[in-house]
RNA sequence: GCGCGGUUAGCUCAGUUGGUAGAGCAUCCCCUUGACGUGGGGAGGGUCACAGGUUCGAAUCCUGUAUCGCGCACCA
């Protein structure tokens, strides 16, 4: 009894005299790494070799894409996989076009994302990075993105990303830092740059500073406390930064406190004993809120800090880095801010200085968006660069559409950003990342720009300089990527593919990256680093929910791509995706793309089958008036298809290659072939035959930047005198 | 609080200058054994969130409302 379930594909065609694989469904596992290798041989993914070898010409316009550097801390996720697929397809129909195509691949040594990676490691060894002495840190975590950064690569690759591994880029290479380092040293000549004691947002538990991105607003709920301060109210959510409040401020209209005069000194008793306080009157304050009065801890709070640098007032430290109380708290010292603040309230209250209560005050609290920690704003010196005038052109290059985004409204946020911009904090208390190349005089705190390393007095006062032990933020390097992995400013590949055509990322990157690069790539090169701006959504699980490792509804691409091979996978994740819209990938997608392989693969079968002894003719003319009737349809569509993809629209473009493939050439011109095959006509049938061939061939030419590995593997076998890998194989139509 | 999006078939989403709604998947029915059952043919299913307005005509443009999501924000 045979079992047509386990009957093997095309079993039941004895005669047949196409190659023996046809015989079998497409094995992906058999053929993609065969494949990925020989291009990789072939050097196709270099533009300059596909000039040597006449795949491109000379004077052909060049098309750049800069991949995003990879984070060299962990595997590809999900996400990459996308970038991979997008990134792929433009670069093999821009190369397929007859461009000069570079697609630049890099890693990121991802500073703080790294460290915080590698800290979660120490921490399951039982050990902390505060602990292991700089250097000895600094390479072990080298050696971990090194070991690491083999695996994403080779990740890489099997998403059959046709990029130039003969150019790639690290973050730390020399020739980059060189780069950031210049233009350091630049932003401080122009005056672009200072080191400022100013406040920045610290994270007690990372040790380190960020930039106003790196926080993520908390909407909670605690106590909101009112406190008899004198003859005043005042409000507080955080009473335990109440210590050193000496300065009492409302506003200057506000006519309840009229009687109050702006410097007036009032005795009142407070926390820890009677003090002496001072009126300030500032328009800052809100007088519908709270009482209109509040206290201020400029050391602590950006508000209070503004306040405090207008009038000149003193400034003191209450919270230590760690988020622990100082001596001014008297006998709360060294008490942790979580464990104090009940205890606070309690010799308030015991004082007869606490009003009232509110405990569901709902507010919003600054956290690290890496750990959820409170932010504890501190007064520190860093390193800031002054943002208005570099905004102020990128501004101008948004606004006249010099850099098109894609989607569009991707360009009113970025507009908005820009216009409210502040100053970036540039330095990071980390370890792992570029070491910012200064000295500062602990004595003056003046902070010097040093290349060279030779400075050692202080001009200011005469003191021993000591080197600066901070890093750089980890996006003031990648801000400058484009024009640094290009070899600015002499380099060959900077005047040829510089400024590159599409950048394209992740929306969530569209300040912390996107953004800066235009501004840093204006003031460095004078020109916009690149002319497209492309965002795509976030990937998430098939019930539409982030992916995320808590959730356990992480989706690792390698192992869709292991189950049903990269080709399925890319066309899952390309198909109906537009982009900024966040793309649902559920296993059922990808099953259905790896049909169309299939599908494909036995469209093939039969072409090569029923063809069997034909050539494919390059210049055939005697084709059947059916026939040219089915080339007129194929090429219209073949033209509307290239519109698609000169639009960046690869989620149409994709999807109706696949509906003509499968529903206009498999279910209706084979069908109708067979009659025509077996008839009597001879005229008509080398016309079919001649048509099926080169229809294929089209077929297979337009879905290649979309499932590269199938394609390639069935033109190896087409019936084409002359022909190259298909990877620099003309689009059809050019 | 301000800003930006979304709201279309059971699910995921298209719908590019306004012309009586589309795809894939899912569901149901039928058919098929020499390319392919990872197949072929067909069906059901939507008052395009809601309310106004502009227009001969609106999913599409304008105003407002609701709802979801995201971003920005120095209300102690």
């Amino acid at each position: 009894m045979e079992d047509k379930n386990i009957q093997p594909q095309g079993g039941s065609y004895p005669d047949s005299k196409v190659p023996e694989k046809f015989l079998k469904p497409y094995d992906s596992k058999a053929t993609e790494d065969r494949i990925y290798e020989m291009w990789e041989k072939s050097g196709f993914f270099n533009p300059d070799r596909c000039v040597e070898a006449g795949a491109t010409s000379k004077d052909e316009k060049p098309f750049t894409i800069i991949m995003p550097p990879t984070n060299a801390n962990g595997s590809l996720h999900a996400g990459h996989g996308l970038v991979m697929t997008i990134e792929d397809i433009m670069t093999r129909y821009k190369r397929m076009c007859g461009y000069k195509t570079l697609w630049l691949p890099g890693l990121d040594h991802a500073g703080f994302e790294t460290q915080v990676v590698y800290e979660k490691k120490l921490e399951k060894e039982g050990r902390t990075r505060f602990e292991i002495e700089r250097s000895t840190l600094y390479k072990e975590i080298m050696d971990f993105t090194i070991a690491n950064s083999a695996t994403i690569k080779s990740q890489v690759r099997k998403m059959g990303a046709s990029c130039d591994w003969s150019r790639e880029k690290f973050t730390l290479d020399e020739d980059i830092v060189k780069v950031v380092y210049q233009t350091f040293k630049k932003l401080s000549e122009d005056d672009l740059l200072y080191r400022g004691k100013r406040i920045v947002s610290w994270c007690p538990k990372h040790q380190t500073s960020f930039s106003d991105l790196e926080i993520k607003d908390e909407e909670r709920v605690e106590g909101f406390y009112y406190l008899k301060y004198g003859p005043f109210t005042i409000s507080t959510s955080r009473p335990e930064t109440k210590f050193g409040d000496k300065y009492v401020v409302m506003h200057p209209d506000d006519k309840r406190y009229a009687e109050y005069k702006d410097g007036q000194k009032i005795d009142l008793e407070w926390i820890n004993g009677p003090i002496t306080a001072t009126i300030i009157k500032d328009s800052v304050i809100d007088m519908e809120f709270g009482t209109g009065v509040m206290t201020i801890t400029p050391w602590h709070d950006p508000v209070d800090f503004g306040i405090a640098e207008r009038h000149g007032l003193d400034k003191e430290q209450i919270i230590d880095e760690q988020g622990k109380l100082l001596p001014v708290a008297g006998e709360f010292a060294g008490m942790h801010i979580k464990k104090a603040r009940p205890q606070i309230i309690t010799k308030l209250q015991s004082k007869g200085l606490v009003e009232k209560i509110d405990a569901n005050y709902k507010h919003v609290v600054r956290t690290c968006y890496k750990c959820g920690t409170v932010i504890e704003p501190q007064i520190k010196s860093q390193w800031f660069v002054r943002m208005k005038k570099l905004a102020e052109r990128a501004l101008e290059v948004i606004k006249s559409h010099e850099i098109v985004y894609i989607p569009e409204h991707y360009e009113k946020i970025t507009l908005h950003w820009l216009e409210n911009i502040i100053d970036w904090n540039i330095s990071r208390q980390i370890v792992w990342g570029i070491p910012i190349p200064a000295k500062l005089c602990p004595t003056c705190d003046t902070g010097y720009v040093d290349l060279d390393d030779k400075i050692v007095k202080c001009d200011k006062c005469g003191g021993k300089v000591v080197k600066d032990n901070d890093t750089f933020d980890t996006w003031f390097s990648s801000s400058q990527w484009p024009y640094a992995v290009l070899g600015f400013p002499d380099n060959d590949d900077f005047k040829t593919f510089y400024p590159t055509d599409i950048m394209e990322t992740g929306g969530d990157l569209v300040f912390f990256w996107v953004a800066r690069m235009i501004m840093l790539g204006l003031y460095r090169t004078d020109k916009v680093p690149f002319k497209t701006v492309y965002m795509h959504g976030l990937v998430q699980d098939a019930k539409g929910q982030k992916m995320s490792k808590s959730k356990g509804n992480v989706i690792n691409p390698l192992d869709l791509t292991a189950q049903f091979g990269t080709d399925a996978f890319r066309m899952a994740v390309v198909v109906g995706n537009t982009p900024g819209t966040s793309l649902p990938l559920s296993s059922n997608k990808v099953t259905a793309y790896k049909k169309f392989v299939n599908k494909l693969w036995n469209i093939t079968r039969f072409v090569l089958d029923s063809t069997y002894g034909e050539e494919l003719v390059a210049d055939f003319d005697r084709f059947s008036e059916a026939d040219q009737k089915h080339i007129g349809v194929r090429d219209a569509l073949i033209a509307e298809v290239s519109k698609e993809m000169d639009e960046y629209r690869f989620y149409i473009a994709s999807e109706k290659l696949y509906h003509y493939a499968w529903h206009e050439f498999a279910d209706k011109i084979l069908e109708e072939s067979k009659p025509i095959l077996n008839g009597t006509s001879e005229t008509d049938k080398k016309s079919r035959k001649q048509f099926l061939l080169q229809t294929l061939s089209v077929i297979l030419r337009a879905l290649h930047p979309f499932m590269p590995f199938v394609t390639e593997e069935i033109w190896s076998e087409m019936p084409i005198k002359g022909k190259s890998l298909l990877i620099v194989e003309k689009w059809p139509g050019r």
